[in-house]
DNA sequence: AATTTCCACAACCGCCAGTGG
DNA sequence: CCCACTGGCGGTTGTGGAAAT
């Protein structure tokens, strides 16, 4: 036996757009009530919507520090910069974009830059391919091979973390990369939010500063972020300062995290 | 003017992690 | 440790309006 649904469907709730009688209740009772307990919120509001529904309704519409409006030429600049960084991890790049909702930034995406991006890797191919000539072709240019430990990135949350990739026998401290096109990969450990500390270096930084891009691929016009030995040590020591009990630190070592995750992978 | 197609975005859904009893 | 509950996330769908035919 799991666990109940959020709202079951047998129960008469209504679905669909809200209206503006609807939006007065929710506001007016949190007004007074404040928001929480999602589940017992309609209820006692006297709606007929699954608290989730509530939820939604507050954060991507009604909360008080929602901007409207059409996204600026900075703002879309940063979302690809972040989406790039980060991939589709929509809350964090929300995080980024005061007064911007999560699903609002995720629409704009879907509907605008993806379909920009494609058209321009498209373009890029295309080129790419008239400028060859097929009598002399060229060889295939060798892969950049890397040998770097690989972070890939998960949609998930990590809340502890735990020592630590210890590289103190190289000569030179290793980058940390941050695959963003790997979002979605179902295994692979995350770099984000360990207690929250990373999540806001992220979002209270200047995310054009943060790092550089490389193709490691001649195949793939996708550049991949590496984030600089610099960052990653004023990351590490930033977030690691406030929580030494937890972290032995080692002078010439990359600090490395894993996620409490039991399936978290071992970095690459 | 009527119909179809496209687009933007609000809303829904399923899943997951954290938490507390 | 187990389980139920809650909040949060990202993917997907539904729908109304605009544009095209």
């Amino acid at each position: 036996m799991g666990r109940s649904p959020c709202c079951s469907k047998d129960e008469d709730l209504k679905r669909g757009a809200w209206t503006a009688e609807e939006d007065k209740i929710l506001i007016d009772y949190i007004r007074v009530h404040g928001h929480g307990r999602w589940r017992n919120l309609p209820q006692k509001a006297g709606l007929k919507r699954c608290g989730k529904s509530c939820r939604l309704r507050w954060l991507n519409y009604l909360g008080p520090d929602i901007k409207r409006g059409n996204i600026s030429s900075d703002e879309e600049e940063l979302i690809i910069r972040l989406h790039n960084l980060l991939g589709n991890r929509w809350s964090l790049i929300a995080g980024r974009l005061p007064g911007r909702t999560d699903n609002e930034i995720k629409n704009y995406w879907n509907t605008n830059l993806s379909k920009r991006m494609k058209d321009n890797k498209d373009h890029n191919k295309e080129t790419t391919t008239s400028s060859s000539n097929p009598k002399h072709p060229q060889t295939e240019p060798t892969p950049f091979k890397i040998d770097l430990p690989v972070i890939r990135t998960k949609a998930t949350k990590c809340s502890k973390p735990l020592l630590i990739n210890n590289n103190a026998q190289q000569s030179t401290p290793i980058p940390l990369l941050l695959d963003a096109s790997a979002a979605a990969a179902d295994d692979y450990c995350n770099l984000t939010d360990a207690d929250g500390g990373l999540n806001d270096l992220l979002i209270n930084s200047d995310v054009s500063d943060l790092c550089y891009e490389v193709l490691l691929s001649p195949y793939s016009d996708q550049p991949t972020t590496i984030f600089s030995d610099d960052i990653l040590n004023q990351w590490t020591h930033s977030y690691f300062d406030d929580a030494d009990d937890h972290i032995n630190h080692d002078d010439d070592s990359i600090v490395d995290r894993h996620c409490h995750q039991s399936n978290d992978k071992e970095i690459e």
